[in-house]
RNA sequence: GGGCCUAUAGCUCAGUUGGUUAGAGCGCACGCCUGAUAAGCGUGAGGUCGAUAGUUCAAAUCUAUCUAGGCCCA
């Protein structure tokens, strides 16, 4: 007779091939037919809020490997949020306005640009980043990532143009916006502005000269020993052209510097560069008169060498050793630091060059001149008046413009400026800080020195794809209008036309019919061309999208974004929040690291190590992508190599194989009918119920403080050992072998669905497609969810919790594994091969014989092999289990595999065993 | 150059307030099974805890320096 088909063998139509970039697009399919997000929301539609406010991801180019953790991380706490019984709504946003996508349509246009109206840029860039933002919710959609796709926030629509607007309306209205001088790349030829990014590095060769000026203060009551002789600080530079707006001297407060006497006068420079500049002036003869620290010289006043001005001494960190003197030429209105120093030491921003790069009429000797012919008339000039000392000749790399290649300049510029001061934003920002949680703590400190230390922010760009920074000037009295009512106006032409209208329409019919200048009574007015810095756009999220979808909250529960974000999105909302409503506009922030390759290093092109989102797709799968997000402490450096996701794969093929398993063996059960009662169970599946409720107790936590990779191994751990090694090896023989109605395979599957149905919601959060997968595999009556993640997670059940029960099994396991190693031994000596061939006898100290006496039945099926008995040792000196292996006595069951001396009793199953015999009858 | 952070087996992670021979899973090696089968089971080998110096009776854990790497500034 066959026997293998008188056993219950798993069958499942759920395959143990994943096939997941096939696969999935199924289920993305199903969700979006059965509009499996939208039952989701209005089933919790009641429910407290979780409010993770969506990052806006900049519209250009597609989705990479760090956009893909971000968006994983966001959709595993919202799925695992909704699952733990919370309202987790979630509207993913994009960056839309700026200057990327800018630039991308300037080089697609080419020369055509100059033809073009603003009007006609920017509707291109909305062209341009609508192509991007439909591209990238494809990608994020594959992911498997579970949001409010349809309706997502773009910062350049209309509403959100207008509220862009309003909130910064309100800066202007409450005084903290002011006028001001900063320096900007600046491109003569181009005579505009350029940001960091249109400007490149190349070799460029300047004229490098040393000069001298004259210390106006006494220096003889601080150094006695310096009397008598004219003194000067030596300056260096390559810009001689930025001579003429020389105001200050920088001196790094901590350096040596020394006062050297040449002979007929004396020299002040830095310790370090004393010999290297000497030989520069072929100065053989010197003596150092005096040694001090930079800081001693501070506010001292040297004399301009051209000008009957002053030239004051100042202290900067920033000043270096590795060139020139140790004392740095400043020109406030020329340079990024020359800038920060100067608005520290309440400097002018003083910057005498036009748009065309000339120095303007007020600059004696040099008006007119274009600067950088004025770098010789400079030298000669500085040459008469005595205060050159050297010049030469140097190649180093200087910035030029993308465009026409030509060299740029550092020009001061009129900008508009939110005040960290004014209005106390400084210190409201640092005390919000405090009110939130930052995850990891560290976050806080870093976003809290950002603050302290950070200038005030410049809002204010000369670009065309943005929002305007809608103010006006009265035509005739200069002075600027920007007022309740005007800001208002504007606002709600941009919630019914866009933005563009501001450079669509005339000056006129953008302010109310009637407006008059509260100055002057004027009426004409003409507009501000600037557009606002896109970090405002972004930073004002969450009143445009939070503020203004009821089914949201202000403030989000929490943002979530690379670490990164303390200088960026995180620092440029809190500023307008904190501006505008007085706290911060999240109440806790989550950051993650940076993915890198194998051995740490940064992903680059150049560098040949980038790993796309889209390939781990096609060829392993979106789960197996968001099971590496899982399994990664996101909160360092994220790694990422084919090394890993090949792990990963093996990793996600166990706990499919584990799921597959449960399925095979659940096809004849139905939980309603089927279903043992708890006190009846066998005491290893209650066992293996209590293990489940440790199990769910633990993700659970997990999932509630963010560490996803405690939930992947925790999961894993518990597949692999309690369940696949222990618990189902030892369940075949019962689940196989017993009669399908019988007590004890419905017990074993009644304990088995319970895992099964709680392993799958568990990882619904991280293996979404898998989870759903098994879901619509699982059996179940009319109660059973549409969809896994229509869910909730499995409550632990205290009923199902027996410490004591649990102590026993450990001690049992502990003395399995005794077994294990005997068998072993005894596989290696030929004298078995299965475990089934063996019969074990165990020598026990008087403990644990005790102890065993009771589980002396199920001991064969727990040790796998077909008899145990129990020996108390001899001697009382013996505290060791030991086992011992030998062949089984008896026949081979045919069926079940087991050896017993029942084999061959009855007639009709001449090789099947008693218990098989009875299992066939019944 | 500055601020913040990281470094534990081939991989991913644990490692309480410093306290025996540093743990787990995966992978690997060897073996078993062929009734989870492109599966399953068993046994085993892998670590100077980035380096150095210190504090201490005792350091993966505390301190300093260094090295490598990441983010943000300059």
């Amino acid at each position: 007779m066959d026997y293998r088909s008188t056993l219950n063998l798993p069958k499942t139509d759920f395959p143990m091939r994943a096939n997941l970039s096939k696969r999935e697009p199924e289920f993305l399919k199903m969700w979006e037919a059965r509009g499996i997000y939208g039952k989701l929301i209005r089933q919790a539609k009641e429910r407290t809020k979780y409010i993770l406010h969506d990052g806006p991801p900049y519209a250009n180019g597609n989705i990479h490997i760090g956009t893909a953790l971000n968006k994983i991380l966001k959709d595993i706490i919202v799925k695992s949020k909704f699952m733990a019984g919370f309202n987790s709504h979630y509207v993913p946003g994009w960056d839309c306005h700026g200057l990327p996508v800018e630039h991308e349509v300037e080089k697609s246009l080419g020369k055509k640009k100059t033809e073009l109206s603003t009007v006609d840029i920017r509707k291109r860039c909305r062209d341009y980043a609508t192509k991007f933002v439909n591209i990238q919710r494809e990608e994020f959609k594959r992911l498997g990532i579970f949001g409010e796709w349809e309706n997502p926030y773009l910062t350049m629509n209309f509403g959100y143009q207008a509220t862009i607007v309003r909130e910064f309306g309100k800066f202007l209205l409450n005084g903290s916006v002011y006028k001001g001088k900063k320096p900007v790349h600046w491109c003569p030829t181009c005579k505009t502005a350029l940001a960091e990014a249109e400007v490149k590095y190349e070799d460029h060769r300047s004229p490098s000269i040393y000069v001298k000026f004259r210390m106006i203060s006494k220096l003889e009551n601080e150094f006695p020993a310096l009397k008598g002789k004219p003194i000067s600080v030596i300056i260096w530079t390559t810009t001689p052209w930025t001579i003429p707006a020389n105001l200050a001297i920088a001196l790094h407060p901590d350096f040596t510097y020394l006062a050297v006497d040449i002979g007929k006068e004396v020299y002040i420079l830095a310790e370090g560069l004393l010999e290297t500049v000497m030989e520069k002036f072929g100065v053989g003869n010197y003596k150092v008169l005096e040694k001090f620290p930079g800081k001693r010289l501070e506010g001292f006043k040297t004399r301009h060498p051209l000008y009957e001005r002053e030239s004051i001494i100042i202290l900067a960190p920033y000043v270096t050793l590795d060139a020139g003197t140790g004392c740095v030429h400043t020109a406030p209105g020329h340079g990024q630091e020359d800038y920060e120093t100067g608005v520290q030491y309440g400097l002018e921003i003083y910057s005498p060059v036009d748009d065309d790069g000339r120095f303007t009429k007020d600059v004696p000797f040099f008006a007119g001149q274009f600067v950088f012919d004025a770098n010789s008339a400079v030298s000669k000039k500085l040459a008469e008046a005595g205060a050159l000392l050297k010049e030469e000749v140097m190649v180093h790399s200087y910035p030029h413009c993308w465009r026409t290649n030509d060299p740029i300049i550092f020009r001061a510029t009129e900008q508009w400026f939110i005040s960290m001061e004014k209005t106390g934003l400084r210190g409201n920002a640092l005390k919000s800080i405090n009110e939130v949680t930052w995850i990891p703590p560290w976050g806080r400190d870093r976003i809290y020195g950002m603050i302290e230390n950070r200038p005030d922010w410049c809002v204010s760009r000369q670009r065309a794809w943005g929002i305007p920074i809608t103010v006006f000037y009265c035509s005739s009295c200069k002075q600027t209008l920007a007022t309740q009512e005007t800001i208002e106006y504007v606002a709600k032409l941009f919630e019914k036309r866009g933005a563009d209208v501001w450079f669509d329409e005339e000056t006129a019919r953008l302010l109310p019919e009637g407006t008059r200048c509260p100055g002057c009574g004027g009426s004409e007015f003409t507009k501000e061309t600037d557009i606002l810095d896109v970090w405002f756009d972004s930073g004002v999220s969450y009143a445009a999208v939070l503020e203004n979808r009821p089914e949201l909250q202000f403030p989000a529960s929490l943002y979530l974004e690379g670490s990164d974000q303390h200088r960026g999105w995180f620092h440029s909302s809190l500023l307008t929040s904190v501006g505008t409503r007085g706290h911060a506009p999240y109440c806790s922030v989550l950051t993650h690291g940076f993915v890198v390759d194998g051995e740490g290093k940064k992903m680059s092109k150049s560098a040949g190590n980038v790993i796309a989102p889209e390939e781990v797709i096609n060829k392993l799968g979106a789960d197996v992508l968001r099971l590496w997000v899982s399994a990664e402490d996101y909160k360092d450096d994220i790694k990422i190599s084919d090394e890993i996701l090949k792990r990963l794969a093996d990793s996600y093929f166990r706990i499919r194989n584990t799921y597959r398993f449960l399925l095979g063996n659940l096809y004849d059960f139905d939980p309603e009918k089927d279903r043992i009662p708890y006190p009846d169970l066998y005491e290893i599946d209650r066992w293996a119920l209590h293990r489940l409720q440790k199990l769910i107790f633990r993700v659970r936590e997990a999932y509630e403080r963010f560490e996803f990779h405690i939930v992947y191994h925790s999961v894993q751990n518990f597949c692999a050992v309690e369940m696949s090694s222990t618990y189902f090896d030892i369940l075949k023989d019962r689940l196989y072998t017993f009669s399908s109605h019988s007590r004890g395979r419905r017990s074993a599957q009644t304990a088995l669905y319970e895992i099964l149905s709680a392993l799958t919601q568990l990882m619904a959060p991280i293996l979404s497609f898998t989870a759903e997968e098994v879901w619509q595999h699982l059996s179940g009556g009319e109660g059973k969810a549409e969809s896994v993640h229509l869910t909730v997670f499995p409550e632990i059940k205290n009923e199902y919790l027996d410490e004591g029960l649990n102590e026993r099994w450990e001690r049992i396991w502990e003395i399995r594994a005794v077994v294990m190693k005997a068998l072993e031994e005894a596989r290696k000596e030929k004298k078995i091969g299965l475990s089934l061939d063996a019969q074990v006898h165990l020598h026990l100290p008087e403990k644990e014989y005790q102890f065993l006496k009771s589980y002396e039945k199920e001991l064969k099926s727990i040790f796998i092999v077909s008899s145990v008995t129990l020996r108390p040792v001899e001697s009382r000196e013996e505290k060791e289990v030991k086992a011992e292996v030998l062949r089984a006595d008896g026949e081979k069951c045919e069926r079940c595999w087991n050896y017993d001396v029942s084999v061959g009793k009855d007639p009709e199953h001449p090789i099947a065993c008693g218990r098989c015999v009875e299992a066939l009858q019944g």
